[in-house]
DNA sequence: TCTCGTTCTTGGACAGCGTTACATGATCTC
DNA sequence: GAGATCATGTAACGCTGTCCAAGAACGAGA
């Protein structure tokens, strides 16, 4: 009656649409119509549906062609592809970095990435490295981006020095005004995604006469 | 008999010790001899908790002197300092980050950063964007560095490509077997950062004639 | 000294979580 | 038809955060 793909899917969709906190056993069994150790039986741990949903959710992710002319414009569009699928799918995202499976998710695309990176001249070790180099900060922003829109305002203002009105007399105080308010986000990771890439990967005469 | 300094500080010893999961409510109560409800009394919720840990953690962390010549050093440095520090204490940095506080914990040290962007001639919504950048890359970086160390082998294994073996055949061999063993992640970040700084903090010439 | 009010602490409960041992039904094979 | 394998259900265990009502300590005013 149920297999573990119905599993799957129901698992993902659950997770799309009531967040990632949604995705307990019990409550996926009760979406099923099904007792909770069905889905041990079909899937395994809580530990192992969550890394198949994430995978699944990963395969999904990879279907976007690249686009970009020279060899590092398509390195940085696979990171911004990355970057961009991650946050339409945030719940999913979410459940991935509370599993600590945030590679998983994007597994298919740093393949992607890393045949992008190969025709732009960067292999072996050096491949690698880029690779974690520009999946970290992509990461990290990610991780940014999806505090940004559940962190309770409490939080969010002591985090931004709010309360420290009086001390740090010595910074100047456009830049504690502007420390106050938030960050055009996708505008910073974009320039910070191109000052790494352009950092790793070498220009490509050849197909950009400017550079 | 248990106030609410006392409460935090064995707090802080407990994750220190035995690592993030073992702060629970009934577990730090015990340590303390008293009960669960106390805490909620002298501290509050388990959220409370998890933030002013965090927060008296992050205040302790900040008093390691700032080095470096030029001003670009100098914030590349603090930098360095959260990565260092996080990494020394990263039982905490895995708390505050399944907590969603990373920023409270490196809260003095961002602080610290902003005064030498300042220095450096950055300043007001460009100290705020480039403190962004900054701290988004050392976040993500840290991810990777504290999944490292605990992600069970499999999983690892999953990650990195390895049950692809005949497929992507327009993969280099030699980056593939790059892509299965693990990089140099302290070396990987120190170049990434640098990047990122240097993109974003102009070259004190006057004081780096090489530059 | 006695009492009142505030501060502090406690035991016990509730609902939810992941997980498992065991029993039951269904289905296929020989 | 007997037996093995697959699939599902029932009921429990131990753990979690949280709250409620009741009691203990304690400081001050009459």
């Amino acid at each position: 009656m149920a297999t573990g793909d119905e599993i799957l899917d129901r698992a993902l969709a659950l997770v799309e649409a009531e967040g990632a906190e949604a995705l307990t056993m019990r409550r996926l069994a009760g979406e099923l119509g099904v007792a909770t150790t069905t889905i041990y039986w079909h899937v395994g741990n809580r530990d192992d549906l969550v890394t198949a949903v994430v995978r699944r959710h990963g395969e999904q992710m990879a279907r976007t062609p690249v686009n970009g002319a020279t060899a590092r414009d398509r390195v940085l569009d696979v990171a911004r592809l990355i970057w961009r699928t991650s946050l339409e799918h945030r719940e999913v995202t979410r459940l991935a970095a509370a599993h600590g499976a945030s590679t998983l998710q994007a597994r298919e695309l740093e393949l992607a990435m890393a045949r992008e990176l190969q025709t732009a001249g960067v292999v072996g070790t050096a491949a690698r490295d880029a690779m974690r180099a520009i999946t970290a900060c992509v990461g990290g922003f990610l991780v940014v981006a999806l505090r940004n829109d559940q962190t309770p305002e409490a939080l969010r203002r002591t985090t931004v020095l709010a309360d420290h009105n009086a001390d740090d007399g010595d910074l100047d105080p456009t830049t504690r005004a502007a420390l106050a308010e938030p960050a055009d986000l996708p505008a910073v990771f974009e320039s910070t995604l191109q000052a790494v890439v352009e950092s790793i990967v070498p220009a490509d005469l050849s197909a950009n006469a400017y550079l």
